[in-house]
DNA sequence: TAGATTGTTAATCGATTAACAATC
DNA sequence: TAGATTGTTAATCGATTAACAATC
């Protein structure tokens, strides 16, 4: 139903172009061109018109795309026309804060279950989320047909806790952590290091300090 | 003193390089080749060779690269050769965690100031961090020199708090609201949108699982 | 028809990688 | 010298973008 081999670039802009599209929705406006696009979301015009143009003839020419039927498009291919249910593993901080982030207002997401080991967490309830002990990991993935998980874990309990998730049946993996997780090929992980971006950050300010004074 | 332009692509994989010296320092190994290296990282051994010769001839052929030498080198390229100050405004629950998060231990970086306009947190100390009220905010960044702020605040607010970063002379911002900043272009941004990278790891999930039927 | 904007061709750019001469 | 591994050339790949014919 979907369609080729879509770019990973392209795949990664398109939550962007869905959230801008509720936007306008939400103001009520009916048409929207590449070219006022492009402004809100800083992607070049051209770039969006082909990434629309992947998934087929979506707009119309001399008028612009419709903006409720290419939300209704991607509303489709980002299966935000279910509920996905994801699992959090390890509520720490970080893992606190993520469970009380709000996925779900903006999207058809939601975290349903979260696990940690700490004994005084076991089965109670945080932001509205049931919290089980580790040992339940398997079990609760498996019933509650969850295919991915975001991984809030101490790093050294990352790759331990990965295997656990793949052999659960994760098949994706929003890694928090610094490891490199070694997964099968047909899991997909997505790293977040924030220590990475941050040091990234600083890394392009100095450089461009440096080229400034020039 | 460090070199011409470093593609982007390169200077992402910068921190990466250095986590896994400083790994390989601590288990006392004292040289290394970029198919070692590669492994462990995850990135091609001739990407790796081609990155770090933008930064001249680190190397000895024959031999791989020593680790103490290369890991002096990136130290300094990366600017932890000094105590950086970073600052972060507001402080929910994401925020709460990032200020908990221990940037510290594996790098020179410290958030030594945070923001925030809630009253009953002006003045406290939170995981070690001041805690100032939002009218500070200038004043603060300006004494402390503080030259990256961690943006935390709600969707809403969250050019406008930009805006009195810029003023305030800052030149970076590690933006997790969901909203695209517009900045002088003196000013970096790097994104990290959550609900996107889950959104996008969903897309990938399906996408592969869609693949895999056939 | 005149004006606007798409979808796509072709050019360009940036990043990755295979392969190997240089050299420790 | 023989073996190993770099640094770099050249090829390839993937992503972006200018430009415009197609067409609403």
């Amino acid at each position: 139903m979907p369609s080729r081999k879509i770019p990973r670039a392209t795949a990664k802009r398109l939550p962007v172009y869905y959230r801008y599209l509720n936007v306008l929705l939400n103001a009520n406006k009916h048409r929207v061109s590449s070219t006022e696009l492009s402004e809100a979301v800083q992607v070049d015009s051209a770039t969006i018109r082909r990434d629309f143009s992947y998934f087929g003839e979506l707009g119309k020419r001399g008028y612009g795309y419709d903006v409720e039927s290419l939300l209704k498009f991607f509303r489709g291919i980002l299966n935000q026309d279910k509920l996905t249910s994801v699992a959090l593993v390890g509520v720490g901080s970080l893992g606190s804060a993520l469970m009380n982030y709000n996925f779900h207002q903006s999207t058809n997401l939601r975290i349903s279950a979260a696990f940690d080991p700490k004994p005084e967490l076991a089965n109670t309830i945080k932001s509205g989320i049931p919290v089980y002990p580790a040992a339940e990991l398997e079990k609760q993935i498996k019933e509650q047909q969850i295919d991915a998980a975001i991984l809030t874990v101490p790093g050294e309990k990352s790759q331990e806790v990965t295997d656990q998730l793949v052999a659960a049946g994760v098949h994706g993996i929003l890694n928090f952590t610094p490891v490199r997780l070694s997964v099968p090929k047909n899991v997909q992980v997505q790293n977040i290091d924030l220590t990475n971006e941050l040091q990234t950050l600083i890394y392009f300010i100095e450089s461009n300090k440096a080229r400034e004074e020039e």
